[in-house]
Order: C-alpha cells, then sequence, then structure tokens
DNA sequence: TATTGTTATACTCTATAACTATA
DNA sequence: TATAGTTATAGAGTATAACAATA
C-alpha cells in the first residue's frame, strides 16, 4: 500500500516488531535449512547433542527449554532421519542415550553454515556494527534480568 | 544450571534470541493488559480503527496483516467486551463498519499507556541509546528490503 | 464474476495428564 | 516414591476452502 505517513503507532511497538523480525528470521532459516531435511528446531537439538557427545532426552529437553514430551517426536522424527540414534543408558535402564550419527554431524556442521547464511541475509539491512549491537541487545532482553 | 562456561552456540543464534526475546515482550504485554481485559492480540485492532476512524473488517485485516477470516473471532471479542461496534455499511451491504465505542477507545489509551510501560521493563536491561538502536535495527530487518 | 463476512476444517506448536518400566 | 520415556489429549494460533449475500 505504500501509504507511510498513515505508519499507525502499533507498526513501531516491540512486540509487533520482534513477532515480525523473528517471523522472517524464522522464514529464511526455514528456506537455508530446507535442502537439508531439517526444520529450524530441529538444529539446535544436533548442536546440543554435538556439544554433550551424548545425552538422555530429559538432559536435552531441559537444556533447550521444551518439555520431555515434545523431544519424544522431535528425536524421533531425527531418528527416522537417520541423524541421531537411541539406545538404552549402560546402568540405568529407564534412560535412553542420544548421540548424533556420522550423518547427524554432517548434516549439522552443513545445516549450520547454511543457517549463518540466513542470518547474514536477514543482517544485510544493517551495517557490521549495528548487526553486533542488534545481537547483543537482544542477548540482554531475551531474558528477565534476574531469571536464567 | 549456570554453566555458563557451556553456553552452546545455539543461545547466541539470531533465531532463539529472537523467539526468546519476542516471547518476553509478549508475556510482558499480556500483564500489562490483562487488568483492561485485552489480549496484546487484540491492541493493534483498537489502534488501527482509532486510526482509520471507522474500517471494514476487510481493511482492518489487511492493514494488519492478518487474514479476513480470522478478524471475525477477533472481533467478535472486542464486540462481546463492548469495545467495538459492527454496523452494516450504508451502501455496500456486504460490509460491516466497524467503529471503536467510547469504552473501546477508553480501553484503548489506558491499555496503550500500560503497554508503553511493558516496553519500557522489557527494555530496562538497555541503556536509553542502546534502546533507541535496537527498535530501529528491529525496523530494519523486520521487512525483507524489497517486500510490503 | 468478484468481494465481504462467515463457518467449518485442518494443521502446527505446545502443554498437561496419565501410563509403563525402571530406580 | 520418584524419574525417564511414552502416549493421548487438548488448547492456542493460524491458514484454506466453501458458502450466502451482495456488488
Amino acid at each position: 500500500m505504500a501509504n507511510d505517513e498513515v505508519d499507525g503507532r502499533w507498526r513501531t511497538r516491540l512486540g509487533y516488531l520482534l513477532k515480525h523480525a523473528q517471523l522472517r528470521m524464522a522464514e529464511l532459516n526455514a528456506q537455508a535449512l530446507r535442502p537439508y531435511g531439517i526444520a529450524a528446531r530441529e538444529l539446535p537439538i544436533l548442536f546440543i547433542l554435538d556439544e554433550l557427545g551424548a545425552a538422555s532426552q530429559q538432559e536435552a529437553a531441559t537444556r533447550l527449554g521444551v518439555d520431555r514430551t515434545s523431544m519424544v517426536a522431535l528425536l524421533d522424527a531425527l531418528e527416522d532421519k537417520g541423524l541421531v540414534s537411541r539406545r538404552p543408558h549402560a546402568t540405568d535402564r529407564r534412560r535412553n542415550v542420544v548421540v548424533l550419527t556420522e550423518s547427524g554431524a554432517d548434516i549439522m556442521a552443513r545445516a549450520a553454515r547454511a543457517s549463518d547464511a540466513a542470518e547474514r541475509e536477514f543482517l544485510a539491512p544493517l551495517d557490521a556494527d549495528d548487526a553486533n549491537r542488534l545481537r547483543r541487545a537482544l542477548g540482554a532482553v531475551a531474558h528477565p534480568p534476574d531469571a536464567d
């Protein structure tokens, strides 16, 4: 519509800006990851398994801030794609030990590069200084000052 | 957990930061607006009706970027609360003319102040300069350079 | 034919409760 | 008793398709 002079107040509200910035980043990430057959929400799981080496489903879920019931379906999908494997824990047989497969590690590395490119595209309207400031500011506001 | 030295890469990704920043802002807004009986998603509707004076449901939906089928339920809720009214358009009887009621204008003004306070709380970890830069940077990245 | 409002439907994401098997 | 994984279910939120009334 290009009706810029009647740019209502709600367009400059943080709630609106954050929602739409997040939607655009999510869309760019989804596009970037599509060739690797993974969803944006699955990449952090690959990251954390790589970081921890191996983890129980509970551990992974807690670290990522999703609950353990959601983790089941997420890991089902990753296991179906051959990116992670589950085996029973050696001593505590209630647990699963979840690890990246070779293919999972490979996809993770390549998907991470694709996601980096998506971030660069997202940040393209900003110069390097503003981009760095944005990332730091988001880190500061993303969690309440007194919580995790 | 406070395991800050193993702060995995995914915690500094824009997708993660934007999602959690948005969640926190949404939560603060929801809290701020609860006393006024409206949801965060309803305030922009009040804003746009105030801005336009009157609008068809289609107009309001298009401006706000929601589709017209979602607008129906949103306006049903606002009408039930007595904040907006619908009457048939004088000449085009397919349309509804949607306007703020007196109570709707009052709630809008007070809710806007509450939402401003929520934004200030959200931005509290930043100094004034960083807060302004954040808002401008989000405005720049919220929409692709060539779209909207 | 096209448009406005509406309803019904479906799909995603997430959260809660309850079950099982182990500890 | 408590915990890990699982399943079933339900709730937001949103999108698509089809319909009635009107243009």
